[in-house]
DNA sequence: TCCTCTGTGCGAACCGGTTCGAAAGTAGCA
DNA sequence: TGCTACTTTCGAACCGGTTCGCACAGAGGA
């Protein structure tokens, strides 16, 4: 493989003056350059990515936590990862793929090795446990996700209170008085997945201003559970004429559920979901949705992340805190509320 | 940052000791030994990844090249990751995810610049551009996915063929005698996924040979389109009693196609298809099925890679062709064809 | 007593880049 | 002609590890 030191020798200069004329943070006549850049084509130069990352303390790659646990639904994941993936390389940065299900471990081993210039986080729970080892590492770190401290790092994430109330207004104001919430399985919620309850107590104080009914309960994350939840759900309250979805597993069951009831939407019940356009598209789900943005927060979060490896955000200047606004797409699963037969 | 020169300095020894101290390459006394590791703790030593790359020319990263192109079914995808990423942790090595557009040129910006000791290609097509580079590279490398030409690499991938055959037996013996075949959709056969040929003709040879009829159609990848053709298909093959499902898209959509229809599996038509018993779950999917084995698959490429790269595996010996046996899980969605009703 | 062998640690070179300071050459100007 | 200033290039040091060859000390044998 050659060298920088081939290249020189090929041009007849002197390595320094190659890496000069490479990098052009000198000047250096054309002739010269000429000269170097001819070598590098018929050599087929690059440079060594360790040689580099060990004179330049840069390594240019961007480590992404991704935990795919046990309850998590894992396909809403791949579109976060796709989004820092893609918007990574735009900037010149490659992805390290840490997938560990010990965070911790994994994110002291890149950060400390210096492997990696900066840091992603992905499914940041309320007390996550990588974030103290986060905040004392050298490189700066994004998350998408909103702890309860954000200090010392910068934040992204849907602004799940302003989703929580814009779900209950749209069936409240075609009319619906009673409601019910599913929210994502104990497990994650009692692993720190905050946004759960912002939502749901985001729409239960909007749910109470508006004088509406809401029920909350929780889905499991996984087939056929969550499809024996959604039907428990829907026998536990009969008289409710609108579903909120706040779990995607519970969206991709609902409608063979529904059809196994012979319900449909939005004639007999509004459904109303919260994932990304791309998930309804793959799961080819029938049903509005607030949009959930992974690939817009995820590139945002590389974007300041890149901000600060370059310097352009000083390591003193305040760290972010960006909520995303939910926007509503519909795909009309929701209307009138049926009329009462019978009573 | 401490390096290994501090270690020495407060251990009081020299670095090249230092270094054999931790790597025990050579004999050093237990005294000095222990100096050096409490050394370490106490300045929270860890090798710079950069340097050691730069001194021993390995990585301990191996590349995933993941192409997420617009016509394919990204969640399927997902599972091949984690098995490559979970099976390189658990052999010390890294993942850099590379899932950009341009194959060919992320493979040479990986392997050239040295970032990686070996790479994976995924959804590897019959005449993968990304080949010749590969095995111009320096680094081994190993497909999941079988090309034409599979010198110079190793190939893993189902047993396309006998998936054919194994369908089409299964519901032979149950009793039917007209299926159809749903494929792949076009962009990604002519792209070069000759897995669909594979398991076509195996399956239309079969079918010779039983005396079954076979009707083949392909299925586009993304909702609604999908859903449209599932219904197109039903209509044009209506003396069709079993359905062969060589599409993850359509598979997910085919629910609620035959929901629409009011046809229920196996009673009105046997369905049988071929994805992940993971996939499966995620999307509630009530079908019988062809195990895809991506876990296992990605767990075999990386396996075999990291043999290569350690040198148990000699550069001289002959590359491996590995096919996984498709195994059939039950679900239920297959049985004898219904009774012909007039006639 | 001398020689050899073994165990242990040190110094230096090397991996392949980047970057600083200085030297050489040339031009401009008094 | 002499001085300064600028342009262009070079040499050397450095990043932080690993590894080879050798030196030194002590043990054992002749």
């Amino acid at each position: 493989m050659a060298t920088i030191g081939d290249v020189a020798r090929v041009a007849g200069v002197s390595r320094s003056t190659a890496s000069y004329a490479l990098s052009g943070k000198r000047a250096i006549s054309e002739d010269v350059r000429t000269r170097v850049m001819d070598a590098v084509r018929s050599l087929g130069y690059t440079p060594n990515a360790g040689a580099r990352a060990l004179a330049t303390s840069q390594t240019m790659v961007i480590g992404l936590l991704a935990q795919f646990l046990e309850d998590e639904f894992a396909p809403a994941m791949l579109q976060y990862i796709l989004g820092v993936s893609n918007t990574a390389r735009e900037l010149g940065y490659d992805i390290l793929l840490v997938t560990e299900d010990d965070g911790t471990r994994a994110l002291r081993r890149i950060t400390d090795s210096r492997m990696v210039d900066g840091v992603v986080l992905l499914n940041v729970a309320e007390h996550d446990e990588r974030l103290p080892l986060l905040r004392a590492a050298r490189q700066p770190g994004a998350l998408v996700g909103l702890p309860e401290d954000c200090s010392g790092v910068d934040v992204f994430d849907l602004d799940f209170e302003e989703a929580g109330r814009a779900m209950v207004d749209h069936l409240y104001k075609l009319g619906h008085r009673e409601l019910v919430l599913v929210s994502q399985p104990d497990h994650v919620v009692e692993r720190g997945g905050a946004y759960v309850w912002r939502l749901q107590n985001a729409a239960h104080e909007q749910a109470r201003q508006r004088g509406v009914t809401l029920h909350s309960v929780f889905g499991a994350s996984h087939q056929p559970e969550v499809g024996r939840d959604l039907h428990a759900v829907l026998d536990a309250h009969p008289g409710a004429t609108g579903l909120l979805v706040n779990n995607e597993a519970a969206a991709a069951a609902l409608p063979s559920v529904l059809h196994e009831r012979g319900l449909t939407a939005p004639g007999d019940l509004s459904v109303l979901g919260r994932y990304s356009d791309e998930f309804a598209r793959t799961f080819s789900l029938p049903f509005s949705s607030i949009e959930s943005a992974p690939d817009r927060l995820g590139r945002m979060a590389v974007r300041q992340l890149v901000r600060r490896i370059e310097g352009e955000v000083g390591p003193g200047e305040p760290h972010v805190v960006r909520f995303v606004s939910p926007e509503l797409v519909d795909r009309g699963s929701t209307g009138a509320p049926p009329r009462r037969t019978g009573g």
